[in-house]
DNA sequence: TGGTTTTGGTCATCCAGCCGACATTTGTTT
DNA sequence: AAACAAATGTCGGCTGGATGACCAAAACCA
């Protein structure tokens, strides 16, 4: 089982049942739900002091900024993720999250609450704990992905996780659905909007997929390697 | 305060603190401890089963290795620092610790034996993953910097760094006891050794610096922008 | 329904920095 | 001290993929 397969499991199922817990729920009184529609910015880093969001539906990008003001998209979430200020340590970075499909709910609790919750449950503590070590290890994954691999690469790699984690089969094809402009997945794959556009048109032709705006069809599985 | 000061006085203190603590104190009974001279392996993430090393003395590096066998020096590791299997999580990519200076001490503890100290002290899995969240923060920017800037700002993005951890004043200058090679530094910063050696010259030349085998001597701090 | 915005498609240009190749210097071994 | 190994210097050629420019097609909106 992969890294990325098992990070799914991870926040679907373990991390969710223990945030489910009669603690939690505690937490959750004092949470605020936000509702978001696509293109709303839910959480931006500077704005208030430290908060974590779970996201309870729908599906949101959350997208670094550095000093100079340039724009990477670090990661597309899904329900049940958690988001914003979640490491207990600031940085020199500002990120925001946007609401990438319509209706996006989620809830957001102070950092403090949280703390004092963890500090309580010490199951909790450790499953947190692995929660976090997971996200340090998915962007080391990423880190060494941009150094040894080129666009083409990262490109297919970017495919396959998304097929695996979102991927519908149908017949001898897997699709997916396409909330993504070439624009995001090249921010993604740290490349440029016209290399997206190149490598999907080089798949087509090659009748390894296909893809319109709004979906994706990976016809071939196999030579997607 | 900048990100790797912070994480300098956090893992020289606050959890040094708790994990000097009667808890920990239990765990390193069943500890090992292992010394190394310069060029030793110290561990090899294929090895063995889940270990956590702390390094007690002298300077390592963790180097990644992916599928293909390339290698990225990952970090550079001082006293107090933790490495190793530390994330709770197994992932695809090896990595192995090599001695960089000699008399090299560190201890080690099954990864099992501390995940059950962390469940019975809440406050030291509270500390404990604030320190993974400052591993994650630091990897995000280094993930940052490879996106955004060019070869000639990550390495003297390095070099401060460097200087505000290990620099030590001398009338007007900085002095920086170097014992890595270019090709580690070109590791770290990911480029090539020989871009990093035309670098180093250039900044000679601009009179910013000085540099044998054993010592770097910044001699403008000012100008390193 | 027509105009405006957003997204996708294609191409020619260009350059940072990698790569290979080789020379030189420093350190280490026997 | 000779022989060897490791680290540093230097250079020219080469290329992946960024950049900018412009157009076509969808999607959105008034």
């Amino acid at each position: 089982m992969n890294l990325e397969t098992k990070y799914w499991h991870l926040h679907n199922h373990k991390l969710m049942n223990v945030l489910s817990s009669a603690e939690l729920k505690e937490i959750c009184i004092i949470s605020n739900f936000k509702t978001a529609k696509k293109g709303e910015i839910i959480y931006f880093s500077h704005d208030e002091s430290s908060r974590v969001y779970t996201l309870k539906r729908g599906t949101i990008k959350i997208v670094e900024i550095d000093q100079k003001g340039n724009e990477i998209v670090k990661d597309i979430l899904q329900e049940g993720d958690l988001f914003g200020q979640f490491t207990l340590a600031d940085s020199n970075l500002d990120e925001y999250a946007v609401a990438v499909s319509d209706y996006v709910t989620c809830c957001s609790f102070r950092m403090d609450d949280f703390e004092k919750v963890i500090a309580r449950n010490p199951l909790l503590a450790l499953q947190y704990t692995k929660w976090v070590g997971l996200r340090l290890k998915r962007m080391e994954n990423r880190y060494a992905n941009l150094v040894f691999k080129d666009v083409r690469s990262r490109f297919i790699s970017f495919l396959q996780d998304w097929t695996s984690k979102e991927g519908v089969s149908s017949k001898s094809e897997v699709i997916l659905k396409n909330y993504l402009t070439h624009q995001d997945i090249a921010s993604l794959i740290c490349s440029t909007r016209q290399t997206v556009t190149t490598l999907f048109n080089d798949l087509k032709e090659k009748g390894i997929l296909d893809y319109s705006r709004t979906e994706i069809i990976i016809k071939n599985t196999a030579a997607l390697v």
